[in-house]
DNA sequence: TGACAAGTGGAGACTGTCTCCATATTTTTG
DNA sequence: CAAAAATATGGAGACAGTCTCCACTTGTCA
């Protein structure tokens, strides 16, 4: 999990660079920029992108790793001072609200999530794993129901990405929440 | 809506052997092969093709509108024959269950629904039209709430046909099946 | 049957992706 | 500190799809 590779001055120094300029495009709606152009942009050659980030995905995972991790560990947070279902909630509307102010955040999920590629998507499943955490814990309570897994609040949040552009996207998306939160914490199978 | 276009006999022919051939290749899992060679497959030249068919999606459009509309209108039957929310209920797991068995058509939904490009998503936005009817009808009676708007029921059905690839796909489908359902009937905003 | 409209097909222009390797930079070693 | 070894660079060009264009064929209609 963790890298062992003590990467060389300037090779951290284009990598560094490649992902500022890719955050800095993200963020500004250039998405789908010629992939040879980022590299251009950042002041490095085609073949140093590549080497770096084989896919477009990679080079957005690793824009998005820290907005991601940040995530997750807020997660991690709330189970801590809140108490379960509160935590639950808190986290996924907060999962909300931080989507609706990052765009770029939402469409990684959406490609990440769909390209289920084992290596790029090690983001994804610590997302996964925090819901599966927090669901865990908030069924132990008993303060809602244990019959439906992790993988169906993926679904939904998956749902929730993929539409990031919608205008309607807020209001639909506070509808999703409301629906997995009460269907939820409806007791019985 | 309705086509005012007497096509030429040929044109017909050609059109027709194209989406054959298509939804041969589709249900053979050949999706997303070489966009010339469906063409050459189904014997006619390039530019008939992208004459026919500008996309990809446009293409598979054409393939599952019919299983789509059969869809739909099943839906209007349940509507007619059953308790609302009954109608409902039956419409989202038969929606699952028809996905489970298709995948093709479930590939093709969420990339309608991905790429809300109006023109083509004519399809999808047919099956929002029935799942707002289903939801009105049923929130007329009180069985279900109505606060939560169709879009919000739409985004999680995204999420499920994205997912149609995923080894545990029937089981969370279900369950998110089940949270939406439950969602819906827990009765208070 | 002739004239006109409608449709065809496939060569090749075009566009973006990705590889390859001679060259350059950094690190290590003696 | 210099030479050797290891590591990384960049960008020309091969390649693979996509899609357009138009000289030619086929169908339709009077």
């Amino acid at each position: 999990m963790t890298d062992a590779k003590p990467l060389r001055a300037d090779a951290r120094r284009n990598r560094d660079a490649l992902i500022a300029k890719a955050r800095e495009l993200f963020a500004d709606g250039r998405f789908d920029l010629r992939f040879d152009d980022f590299a251009k942009l950042a002041g490095v050659g085609t073949g140093t992108l590549y080497r770096h980030f084989p896919t477009r995905e990679a080079l957005a995972e690793a824009v998005y790793r820290e907005e991601l991790t940040a995530m997750c560990e807020r997660a991690h947070e709330m189970q801590a001072t809140l108490p379960a279902d509160q935590a639950l909630e808190s986290f996924l509307r907060g999962f909300v609200d931080h989507l609706h102010h990052h765009e770029g955040l939402a469409r990684t999920l959406a490609t990440l999530m769909a390209t289920q590629s084992g290596a790029l998507a090690e983001g994804t499943q610590a997302l996964g794993q925090v819901v599966a955490d927090l669901l865990a814990a908030a069924a132990k309570t008993g303060a809602i129901r244990d019959d439906v897994g992790a993988g169906a609040v993926m679904m939904t949040l998956h749902g929730i990405c993929a539409a990031y552009d919608h205008p309607s996207f807020r209001t639909d998306a506070d509808g999703v929440v409301a629906l997995v939160l009460d269907g939820l914490r409806r007791g019985e199978p």
